[in-house]
DNA sequence: TTGGAAAGTCAACAAGGCTGACATAAAATC
DNA sequence: GATTTTATGTCAGCCTTGTTGACTTTCCAA
């Protein structure tokens, strides 16, 4: 097999054609990795970033609509028009903060998770397909690398994104 | 920190806690990947479509606009409106085809080729901050996974992506 | 108690997807 | 030679999802 794993001499994976190739992977399969979920959501009247909502939601149940901000580093009125139309539907509930009744936070009702399931259901299936592929060294290989590819600030709220307390 | 990254028993890599750790680092690692190119192309009149489509004409200079739009997997107008900016503004040349005179085969000008480079300048140097940080074994399991997860077609187009002559 | 900051909402606009219809030229087929 | 198919371009119009700017409501601190 021999990975040349070793010290400072081999460096080949570091060439520009083997960066390339990386950079291409990622277009292709970051592409796959959404198009499971993007099925599901064509056809009603929610997109990709219904889905992300939904995911963080279910992700930290509580969470303000400010913490959802930072994590998804959109506009307010970008975040805000998916979120209304989620609470219009009644899939996501925004409730008065105790503590702060400027907050707003953030739960998924029973038809929000079942659609957040849904979605995840899809994108994981795809993704225990790849991973059971490649198998565990190379999943390990596969978070290494996406880790280092993040924004610094990202990679630490990557984590632990911040709870919401109801 | 705990890998268990073991023989085929353990599977505890396929729960679905570790698929959605995988699902977000997927995410948030593509906003990186993503992140340089975007800040040099804001303030330009271009945005990632353009990038899409500078790239891989310096791939594969000389490719139709038919084969670009089987890459991208856009719809013509899309792709046009992009092109023919890019066209207008000298940074692709759209020549028509010898043998077949219906095709446009696109090539990048000297300063097309000078835009590609900025922009993939940019992104490659992140990804060999990312390659180097993870060392070689993991950018393998990197690559591996990504494969595993585009679509089949891809998988194949990736390989050898066609290429124009001229 | 008042003035500033923070959280959230609304209005209007832009980029870049999409569909559908149609035009042209060239190639392929009958 | 006539017809059909292919490759490309273009117009009009729609949708999602990003943007900025202005506006409440609420909180907190001077």
């Amino acid at each position: 097999m021999m990975a040349d794993s070793g010290g400072g001499e081999g460096l080949l994976f570091l060439t520009d054609e083997q960066l390339r190739k990386g950079i291409e992977a990622m277009f292709f399969a970051y592409r796959g990795f959404t198009a499971d979920p993007d099925r599901i959501l064509e056809g009603m009247d929610y997109g990709r970033a219904h889905h992300r909502a939904v995911h963080f939601i279910h992700r930290s149940p509580g969470t303000t609509v400010n913490n959802l901000l930072s994590i998804l580093a959109v506009t307010k009125q970008s975040l805000n028009r998916v979120l209304r139309t989620l609470v219009d539907d009644g899939l996501v509930e925004a409730r008065v903060g105790v503590a702060d009744k400027r907050e707003r936070h953030l739960h998924l009702t029973a038809r929000g998770a079942e659609l957040e399931r849904a979605l995840s259901d899809a994108q994981r299936a795809r993704m225990r397909a790849a991973y059971r592929a490649a198998g565990p060294v190379a999943v390990q290989g596969f978070r290494q690398v996406l880790e280092a590819m993040m924004d610094p600030e990202m990679r630490k709220g990557y984590h632990s994104l911040k709870e919401g307390n109801p």
